[in-house]
DNA sequence: ATTATTTAACTAAACGGTTATTTAAACTGA
DNA sequence: TCAGTTTAAATAACCGTTTAGTTAAATAAT
């Protein structure tokens, strides 16, 4: 009992989400404009309003579509690792992962620390609280073990995520400037390793003891 | 001499240009709203018209009064210090005291960056060029000496910048949401020292050989 | 099975509030 | 009075939202 009509609305929805996301994330939630959104899906303006609703619904099926399934995905790559270390890794390896995948992740992020969160779903902040806890987990469980100093966890996950954000939304921004001064072109080498990797050496010699 | 008209558009200008940068640090470009600049510098909107321009010029004028002299700073911080270390941590602390000074850094940072610094005046580019290439300098110099590792110095800014700014936003955030689970408030810690000395250590011990 | 009816999905156009910008008049000190 | 400055009011474009109507798929009636 395929219903052709549930399937096509579907794609629609799919693909207004799709475009929302993509436009929240270039321009912002007042610089989009849900003209533009429409535009971008393919879709009447008014199709919006029936499949999802106003503007204040979309984003936050867009944010909770973006941001939300990342902490089940956290948890479970530091459930599989062993030691704090290889939880470490895997918890920086995991958020820089899930910043490649989803390119809409780094400016929506800072725009809703911009912003103070006000516009945060609880949802979203439940989420990112499970993802502090089990920081807190690793960073306690490897202090107790010795292999970590103490540290202020807020803060370490700050410098993670932080990191990888700003890094990863920058650097593409900095390469486009052609005509930055030679001495910064010469010093504009990749990455030996993945952006993960990378700050998860310098965050675990941060912090071991 | 004294022209009273000319201290009073003098102010005019100075009020103007306050409220601007809170309401841009606040809302972003176009969630800002020239009534509300107006209202909250206790002025005409037609004499921000009148004394800056339109909103993009005024915007422009925010930026490069907010970001612009702040590599200044940090030139003239560096260069008190000795030591790779001393002029790393000179440089580390320095920004995070601009930041201090100035709490709409952090948000306007943020947004221009989630932008792609689609809308940075080309002299504010050259100031954070300027910066980095600093930065570099302090970097190369501790490799040669054999007391850093060697690192990718944008990447190594990004931390710093990245660390400082979201902390420094985000923990606010943080702490309003007073129904966070209890182990989260338990750990809630202020940081031993300043945020600056803080970042500072962690980032030196990441780098050291 | 064919026709008629209902319903879901979508669209074009318009509405109404908002907001950046302009204009012209009023004010203020020189 | 006159130039520089500020203001209230008007303008025009923009943009979120609604409405009224269309298409076509699904269902019911014949």
């Amino acid at each position: 009992m395929k219903d052709i009509r549930k399937e096509k609305s579907d794609k629609t929805v799919e693909r207004i989400l799709v475009a929302a996301r993509m436009v929240f994330a270039e321009k912002g939630y007042s610089g989009a404009h849900v003209d533009e959104i429409a535009e971008r899906a393919g879709v009447n303006k008014a199709t919006i309003y029936y499949q999802i609703g106003d503007k204040d619904t979309l984003y936050a099926n867009v944010i909770h579509q973006v941001l939300g399934n990342t902490a089940q995905n956290i948890a479970g790559a530091v459930a599989k690792a062993d030691s704090p270390e290889e939880k470490l890794k895997a918890y920086i390896n995991c958020i820089a992962e899930n910043v490649d995948k989803n390119p809409e992740l780094p400016p929506i992020m800072m725009r809703e620390v911009a912003s103070g969160g006000a516009t945060l779903p609880r949802v979203v902040i439940e989420d990112i609280a499970s993802v502090l806890t089990i920081l807190i987990g690793i960073l306690e469980d490897g202090r107790k073990k010795g292999v970590f100093i103490e540290t202020v966890p807020f803060l370490i996950h700050m410098m993670i995520v932080g990191t990888i954000v700003f890094y990863k939304k920058a650097a593409p921004v900095k390469d486009r400037q052609l005509w930055l001064p030679a001495t910064l072109k010469a010093h504009d080498k990749k990455l030996k390793s993945s952006l993960g990797e990378e700050v998860a050496a310098l965050v675990l010699k941060a912090i071991k003891r």
